[in-house]
DNA sequence: ATGGTCGCGGAGCGA
């Protein structure tokens, strides 16, 4: 951006603010995707996150916490109210807002009381947001994969009824899915091969059709930029990754989208999860 | 990626 640019988009701020009758930034919505790996052993360092990105929305994936054993009072302390869909040892999804979370739906249309807990969505301030947690699938061809498939189409029923409401809607998570190659870090090596694979792609390219849009694919168009590395063969340190978090937006939450971004430092340090955050920044509806 | 690590739960599974 040049210093011509910037000062244009000064002013535009400036008229924008003198119409709505306030001063300082123009009001953003910040709604962030996060698979935590275990929201118990990652809690401090969710903690940090949210006190210094300040998201207004976090979307989580695999808490691995039962609602009861859920550390609801730490989160309540950093100021977020929260909405959490768990089980014991595996998945488990939640939301934490800064403003309260209201008609919560859990789970998809035809899950039985024993399915998986992956799906979480609630409405924000105006804003609908879904928490996903796709299956990974494991290996192509196996159970576990053709129930990923399986539950990606069941996953198409839901989409459909929370397009319907006809709000602003945000769809993200870890699809386990690498949409092309330029998500892959080798799409030769990797080609029909678990994340990668074409029926996995054409189940995103499905969901995407009933009225999404990949948000970071709105103002990225380069390969090599990866939202989770292997913790094996120190994959994050040799920059060996895949794209496979995203933050889906219809196209009322299109048009307030602003940028999409991965926070790749929050894969560094001390235990950090295998995934890292990636950010959406939308316009206020 | 030859394999390599985490998290949970207390061995082996899932990712």
């Amino acid at each position: 951006m040049n210093a011509t640019a910037e000062i244009a988009a000064d002013e535009r701020a400036t008229v924008v603010d003198e119409r709505m009758g306030i001063t300082g930034n123009i009001p953003a919505v910040k709604i962030a995707t996060w698979n935590v790996n275990s929201l118990r052993a990652r809690l401090p360092r969710v903690l940090s996150w949210l006190a210094t990105r300040s998201p207004d929305v976090l979307l989580l994936q695999e808490t691995k916490v039962t609602d009861e054993e859920f550390p609801l009072a730490e989160i309540e302390a950093a100021g977020y109210h929260v909405a959490r869909f768990g089980q014991k040892t595996y998945n488990g999804v939640a939301i934490f807002a800064k403003k309260p979370i209201t008609d919560v739906v859990k789970g998809l249309p035809d899950d039985l009381p024993t399915s998986d807990r992956r799906v979480i969505a609630g409405t924000v301030d105006g804003v609908r947001v879904v928490s996903v947690y796709v299956p990974n699938g494991a290996e192509v061809g196996c159970d576990k994969y053709l129930y990923k498939l399986q539950w990606l189409a069941r996953f198409i029923e839901f989409s459909r009824r929370e397009l319907a409401l006809g709000m602003p809607l945000v769809v993200a998570g870890d699809w386990n899915i690498a949409p092309d190659d330029r998500d892959v870090h080798d799409p030769v090596g990797l080609a029909g091969s678990i994340l990668c694979s074409e029926p996995e792609r054409l189940a995103l390219t499905a969901v995407k059709a009933l009225g999404f849009e990949d948000g970071f694919r709105k103002f990225n168009a380069e390969g090599g930029v990866y939202t989770w590395w292997d913790y094996r063969a120190a994959m994050f340190r040799r920059g060996l990754g895949l794209r496979i978090d995203h933050v889906l937006v219809n196209e009322t939450a299109a048009a307030l989208l602003e940028a999409v971004e991965v926070d790749k430092e929050e894969r560094k340090g001390e235990k950090p999860s295998d995934h890292a955050p990636v950010v959406a920044t939308l316009r206020q509806p």
